[in-house]
DNA sequence: GTTTCTCCTGAAGAATATATAAAAATGATT
DNA sequence: AATCATTTTTATATATTCTTCAGGAGAAAC
């Protein structure tokens, strides 16, 4: 899990950066609201911690940014401001959490992790006749296991953590691959392919459904 | 969205209900642990304010009760305590925020909108009993899925999201097509056909109308 | 009523995207 | 170094979609 920490006091970031990473937390950080919000994002970022009084751009406004960006990342304010008022325009603009200054080490390690419980937690998913168990890396078809590879096993399981929605080539290519350029070999395709013969998913059944042009979506109902 | 309230003091319960009721939240309650356990487990409740000192069963225990059985269920603790200590104690067993009494309801409010943030908003627009859903790729008339082909969709969504605005073909061409040139073949009449064959628009029905010499525009009432 | 213009409609070929198979490259293990 | 499993590339086949074109229908202008 990746923390990025924009602060521009160093010895706050050095102590946060130092107990974060005990933790087993990765961690970057910014000094100014431009090069954190530039960092937040371009790199791979899993959560924000944010102070809210910074150089060049106010914390707040790099919050409202980040969050048309990335509605998802979650964002946590650290801020000696502490009047109700302020607190308020911080959740509007669309923070997760917000830590009042000065605040224990062992209360802001409880609120992150927090927001990475619900992600990691679950462990089994399942689509249709699907079920894929994340812990042991298996899957089942009708309670029979059929092995897939690990990248095969990735895919898919984008795929339903995903139901419902549409994964177009480029999530896929960014998510799932981790590339983030232009890319495109039939690499997608062949991967589909082999996820879709080894579960025997027919065409017409629509678990896994192809959207030309598009991507492709897990669907249950 | 369903949010239930675990306190004993009724002026504090009246006070929540009703400023939240005017905000469209529909809402129960519970004076005891014991009756605000059961209703988490039992009732469809997409949110729980739990106070820590309750009657029968404490807060801290209720909350650890219902997180195990609902994993995703946001909890927020509504308490007096307001040592750092409790507060982490209080977020180990499962809560997902913490706000200290006495609390303005602006800012409960922001924190409860949080929790329902993330529910991804689904990107639906309609047009009469036309509906689609950009997530999704579909569209659905009278909620019968009808399929189109990319350039469709993208056609009919153009006109949607311009519903009541006349679309000029310079407009679509250059919106949908993305072509900047003058350009005249009859790519548009033809996928306009296609459109209206495919969701049984008849001519005379006005939801998607002509306008002779200039273009198209999509109209509801 | 006729003429003229614009739009509708169907069909066919061109263009594009995906499915599938097979070969090449990579990487881990012995 | 050789083998094996996995991943990626390449090539071909297949399927779907896009575009053009042409003839006809309908609206507007005269």
């Amino acid at each position: 899990m990746h923390i990025l920490i924009v602060e521009d006091e160093k010895g706050i970031v050095d102590f946060l950066k130092q107990g974060l990473e005990e933790e087993g937390y990765t961690i970057s950080s910014a000094s100014d609201g431009e090069e954190g919000l530039r960092k937040a994002l371009e790199l791979e970022v899993d959560l924000v911690l944010l102070d809210w009084m910074l150089p060049k751009i106010q914390g707040i406004d790099v919050c409202k940014r980040i969050r048309k960006e990335k509605t998802n990342l979650p964002i946590i304010f650290l801020t000696a401001k502490d009047t109700v008022q302020e607190t308020i325009e911080g959740l509007k603009a669309g923070a997760n959490d917000y830590i009042k200054k000065p605040f224990s080490f062992d209360e802001l390690l409880e609120r992150t992790k927090i927001h990475f419980r619900t992600k990691d937690e679950v462990k089994v998913l399942t689509l249709g006749n699907i079920t894929i168990d994340k812990s042991k890396f298996q899957v089942f078809v009708d309670n029979k296991e059929v092995s897939l590879t690990q990248r095969e096993f990735e895919l898919l399981e984008y795929l339903i953590k995903n139901k419902g929605k549409v994964c177009t080539r480029t999530n896929i290519i960014e998510d799932v691959w981790d590339i983030h350029f232009e890319y495109d070999t039939g690499v997608i395709d062949v991967f589909m392919n082999a996820i879709r013969k080894k579960l025997n998913l027919t065409k017409d059944q629509d678990l896994i459904k192809t959207i030309r042009g598009i991507g492709y979506i897990a669907n249950d109902n």
